[in-house]
DNA sequence: CAAAGGTCCTGCTCGC
DNA sequence: TGCGAGCAGGACCTTT
């Protein structure tokens, strides 16, 4: 499911129930994510509150106080959590009764003093829950990463000189979290299009100019899929966490064989880097 | 058997 | 020869 507006859409849901109260208790189910769940994090967590929630790219921080029991800064530190492919939040209010029953890869519960339990799921497991000592921004994922798209520094400048001495596809430029973040499959697919871009283009063969739009696409289709992730998020608390993607608005993903909006022809799908790269061969050169 | 919206890690090649 | 940077492919999983 995610990519970064569903990220974001996530943080926004769990914020009302995380974000300033006190987590009695993380209850692990099953340690084998994508990097085990380290034994004892539970011991960690407890008793802790939550300070800030923040996301970095597709990652959400989950900041903690010090347990007032150690005082040294050895423990402060936060949580590091990782959607991966499938992972995704409910949010349970204790005595819902049958929502409440656990269900296949339903691997850990973040029970809190408000009643309320965050509960995460992930059949693929490729998402992540790691302690992050001290600062969670300076944790080893988080410190490697590139920029953020919505950032003022994103621009076809930045992109242009990024390009620079390299040859890949301009597509996995823009999918190398390295140069920046956030911008996962679908949004590079679309973003190209709606700039006019083959995704094959070799990225040094590309005008600063070109990239300039390039970069503006990808910060208006990310912006709107944001805003429609928090408009369609009334319920998360209640139902299912899944923001969803806003499938009528996407122009080429998924759309192998079908019209072109823009010109009528058909839209091609061809591997790039390993993933599935849907394009309008006249529209983007 | 293929494919699914992620991304880290390993090992190779290339150029200085 | 040695080193770093860039890059492709493998790895981690379950479900449809």
């Amino acid at each position: 499911m995610p990519e970064l507006p569903e990220v974001e859409t996530t943080l926004t849901g769990l914020r009302p129930s995380l974000l300033g109260a006190k987590i009695v208790r993380l209850v692990v189910r099953e340690r084998r994510l994508r990097w085990h769940i380290q034994s004892g994090l539970e011991g960690k967590v407890r008793g802790r509150t939550v300070t800030a929630m923040r996301r970095r790219g597709k990652y959400i921080l989950i900041h903690l106080d010090d347990n007032e029991l150690d005082c040294g800064d050895l423990d402060c530190g936060g949580l590091l959590i990782h959607l991966g492919m499938s992972g995704s939040f409910r949010v349970l209010t204790k005595n819902t009764g049958k929502n409440a029953a656990i269900e296949t890869h339903d691997h850990y519960d973040l029970i809190t003093d408000r009643g309320h339990i965050v509960r995460y799921r992930d059949p693929r497991r490729f998402g992540c829950l790691l302690w992050a000592s001290g600062d969670p921004t300076q944790h080893k994922l988080i410190r490697a990463l590139g920029i953020e798209p919505l950032d003022l520094e994103f621009n076809g400048k930045y992109l242009h000189h990024a390009a620079k001495g390299r040859t890949l596809a301009v597509k996995n430029l823009l999918m190398n979290g390295k140069i920046v973040v956030g911008v996962g499959n679908i949004y590079a697919a679309e973003s190209l299009f709606d700039s006019g871009i083959h995704p094959a283009r070799g990225c040094h063969r590309i005008s600063e100019q070109r990239y300039r739009r390039l970069a503006d696409s990808v910060r208006t289709i990310l912006t709107a899929a944001i805003q429609q992730g928090g408009s369609t998020i009334r319920d998360f608390a209640a139902a299912d966490g899944q923001p969803g993607y806003f499938e009528q608005e996407l122009m080429v993903y998924g759309r192998e064989g079908k019209q072109c909006y823009t010109c009528g022809t058909r839209i091609r799908n061809i591997t790039l880097g390993q993933r599935s790269t849907f394009y309008c061969p006249r529209c983007q050169r």
